[in-house]
DNA sequence: CCAGAAACCTACCGAACGGTAGGCTGATTG
DNA sequence: CAATCAGCCTACCGTTCGGTAGGTTTCTGG
């Protein structure tokens, strides 16, 4: 029952973190939400940062999961590229809300120094780009570096992810479905090249 | 010296927002950045969302400009659409934080509805993608639609620029020129289709 | 020259914040 | 069976938050 509670408080954090981010989440809110008082989660997570710290983990290893996933259950190299960014472009599932999360350590830690930061980003980067070379040395993807590559495709999946609410409001739901199917077209072209 | 401080606490206000956040940002540390009081702020704007609505606000005015800066300065279509997103893509200037607030405000508006967040993004929007029409009209762009087409082009201009600060800390100086210099050959490369 | 508005101040408020102190309870274990 | 300890609680602390009340100075127009 406690390894229960402390995975309900990540759970309820994530989801309160992706919504709100850091400042905006008060431990009180996550406690709350999951029926615990605030200080049952301090005792879980001594401070708040450290419950931060502790998603952002989790987050970065299910993401690391995403990549170890494809490369099992595809047999080319440019097929398991295909397949990661499939994953994380479609909507449903966890992706989405660890999109958001790393957007947001993207923005929020500009400047302070995080240790956490680094081993968030670097093991995923790594492994998606040592995944696209793997393919380029196959004669896929050819006429950029792995990791400009990468970066063009993570670049076009997040940032249309975090503005599907938005252009969900900014246009009618026929032009969005249009808009939808290009842009999943559009990523598919990239991924086929 | 009304408006001049007004201005002032505008520009503290935006720097704080990109680098902290609405949330993270306290009307206090905007204000005595100024040399001001609390209630000197409150004067100016009587409210934090109040403030917070003005600083987009002109953002969004600057990023309209910049489209029309653009339009006046290149003569055909699709060099216009290159001006706007080469200009939107270097660091210097004043766009890298509108950039950031952007995607704040694209992150922090997921479900609270804002009338502020439709005018912030649409008609930018609109701009460009009348823009990119005129452009595919006369036989460039082709393969998307236009809207698809700015997003992918807005995404990993954005993306990158927010990475910029973590990419120096994950790589080395060389490795992240040679990225940088790759990034820029591939939004070229799409320009340039 | 003076009335009034604009600009800015000090002082204060209630609420919410992250976190500490210390107690209770039920399961585990020597 | 006693001791421990994880798990969770109530009560409280100091700080900071956004915002109000009300006064003072400075600029400005008739």
């Amino acid at each position: 029952m406690a390894a229960d509670t402390r995975e309900k408080l990540m759970n309820e954090a994530e989801a309160l973190f992706v919504r709100r981010g850091f400042y905006g989440t008060s431990i009180n809110d996550v406690a709350s939400a999951v029926g615990v008082s605030k200080q049952g989660l301090l005792h879980h997570f001594p401070t708040k940062e450290k419950l931060y710290a502790a998603v952002l983990q989790r987050a970065a290893e299910q993401l690391r999961g995403l990549v170890a996933e494809s490369r099992e259950s595809a047999d080319t190299a440019s097929a398991q590229v295909a397949k990661v960014f499939q994953q994380m472009s479609r909507a449903g599932g966890s992706v989405p809300g660890i999109t958001v999360l790393l957007m947001r350590e993207l923005l929020d830690n500009r400047e302070r120094i995080d240790e956490v930061h680094q081993w968030f980003m670097r093991p995923f980067l790594d492994d998606l780009v040592a995944l696209v070379e793997a393919a380029q040395a196959q004669g896929n993807f050819q006429g950029s570096p792995a990791l400009a590559f990468v970066y063009q495709l993570l670049g076009a999946i997040q940032y249309y992810l975090i503005s599907v609410p938005t252009l969900k409001k900014l246009y009618t739901e026929k032009e969005f479905r249009a808009h939808e199917k290009a842009h999943y077209a559009l990523l598919e072209n990239i991924l086929n090249s």
